[in-house]
DNA sequence: TTGTAGGCGTTATCAA
DNA sequence: TTGATAACGCCTACAA
């Protein structure tokens, strides 16, 4: 491997002349940096980063944890981030699964970006007490090194609701998520409040967020003798998707018997037919903003909490 | 940040046998090894990886590079090579960009697979060059430090040929992808080879492996007066999606008057109506093969470079 | 069984 | 403007 010492040797010059000149500092002249950056270049020479890091304690690299890497809703998110991160100089890498946990009080990664409901909040706070800065975007922890960018999920639930009451529903299902995630609480908690405000009576039916228990639902649902329409909230697309797949093999109709409204507007409930009418916003954006604070706070200035907001998307599958 | 410094002060040992105890070495007695164990613990002791890599000269962290993060196309082999790695004990990070390829001389990574038609083939032998070693998934190099696990793209293509020609096709519409890449081209060459065999006349269509390149090629074939049916081998499912968008946009019937075959059997290809006939492969054991690849290399044992093979998936696209 | 000390490749503080 | 040198936190001969 060469180092800076191989780049003396050859310059007849000292390590840290090397040193101030390949990281431009104004103490040594023009002349020598030139020649001094020409053989490095010549040498080959990339700083070894476990060094530096060693010495500056810092890597300049985020890390952003997801859950798994299934389905085409992290592409844009993380597009996102890195296109913010990029603006600071910082780069990202993606982890997943627990050992990778580490890499935070290991001092990997100067900072993280937690999407993981997997990633337990009492790991996180911890920590975030010894110090280590982290955006959290999903859930809501309380600790001056934490900081979060949300989805709007009130706001964008109560547009789902609305436009169920605008066409005249008797009652709605209310197709949830996990119980403990966050995202699905304030989604159902919203839902309920306003359905409660209009006096429309609801049902929940439990879900997991994943296409198989949206299939489930829809089964379950029409085994019972239903009255028609049946109207569904259903908390992410990728369980409509399943009511889809459901109700596809019975000689019902997506918008017709079963009128439905997703929430996440994926690239799926875009392409299917009926299009999937749904709740939207900027995956792009969150990634920016997740990405904004969490260089804000690495670097001490003040950030405060932000929210994602949310715009109804028109689809056949509702009206 | 508490270090084995401080452990050892807190014990009343010196930091060799609070290094020593931590890493079970055989050196220190069960009961100091304990002692200072749960003193670690209890500080909540965490190594440096700076620290340790500069001197260990590995991380055990591979680095995975993509072109980007779009499609469900990644989540199955990302999980592939993160199970894989698990094994060997070696943790994943996933990047992309040209600025995390640094990570490969910077020693961050103790290793590389790539999967990135971005990632200029000069770079990567330059890199293994320099002693590193890689495992490509989408090309060809050759280079003691690099070895690949590819698809068997002529032994898809050449299904995907064979079933056309079953179908009594009389002329074969070849919907590619990026002239310079590697699986494109490799999925041409068998097409038109086997074509050729069997005398049936076929016509290239340029396009880029997205689904807007897909629309246009329908929208084109569609404008000249065509003859049907159209027989199209679209070179991946994506390309074919966007087929499938133009065609539904006239009066035209996938499976029809287009009939068409897809590449990769992605989970939009099958959700679609009717589905996607495509060649498929399984994208988890092409993640774990390479995984496999990539720890044996950096290990010293001998690898050879494996195939991913492929099979035929019937769907309503095609007959 | 435990302690001392040198070194991993850089950076940064002093002197020169 | 440059050079010698001490950290950074950990590992590991070698010595005790």
């Amino acid at each position: 491997m060469v180092g800076i010492k191989d780049i003396a040797q050859k310059a007849g010059v000292s390590i840290s002349t090397v040193s101030y000149a390949l990281n431009g500092s104004p103490k040594v002249t023009e002349e020598t940096r030139a020649r001094i950056q020409a053989i490095a270049n010549e040498l080959n020479y990339v700083p070894n980063m476990a060094a530096r890091t060693l010495k500056r304690r810092q890597t300049n690299i985020i890390g952003v944890y997801l859950a798994d890497y299934a389905g085409s809703f992290y592409g844009e998110l993380l597009d996102g981030i890195k296109k913010g991160l990029e603006l600071f100089g910082y780069e990202m890498i993606v982890c997943s699964g627990k050992k990778s946990h580490l890499f935070i009080p290991e001092r990997m990664v100067d900072g993280a970006i937690i999407l993981d409901w997997t990633f337990p909040a009492k790991e996180i706070e911890q920590y975030a007490q010894r110090g280590h800065q982290i955006v959290v975007l999903d859930r809501v922890l309380s600790h001056e090194n934490i900081h979060q960018v949300l989805l709007d999920n009130k706001g964008g639930a109560a547009l789902a609701i609305d436009r169920l009451i605008a066409g005249q529903s008797q009652k709605v299902f209310l197709l949830a998520g996990p119980e403990k995630g966050y995202d699905s609480r304030e989604r159902l908690e919203a839902s309920t409040k306003e359905l409660t405000r209009f006096g429309i009576p609801y049902e929940v039916i439990p879900g997991d967020f994943t296409e198989p228990s949206g299939y489930r639902a829809a089964k379950q649902l029409l085994a019972n003798d239903p009255q028609f329409p049946i109207d569904i909230f259903a908390f992410n697309d990728e369980m409509a998707i399943g009511v889809y797949k459901y109700v596809r093999e019975t000689d019902y109709r997506i918008g017709k018997e079963i009128r439905i409204i997703g929430f996440d507007n994926t690239e799926l409930g875009a392409f299917v037919q009926p299009r999937l009418a749904t709740i939207s916003y900027s995956k792009h954006r969150w990634g920016m903003v997740a990405a904004e604070k969490i260089v804000q706070s690495i670097q001490g200035e003040p950030v405060a909490d932000e929210h994602i907001y949310t715009t109804f998307v028109d689809g056949g599958s509702f009206i």
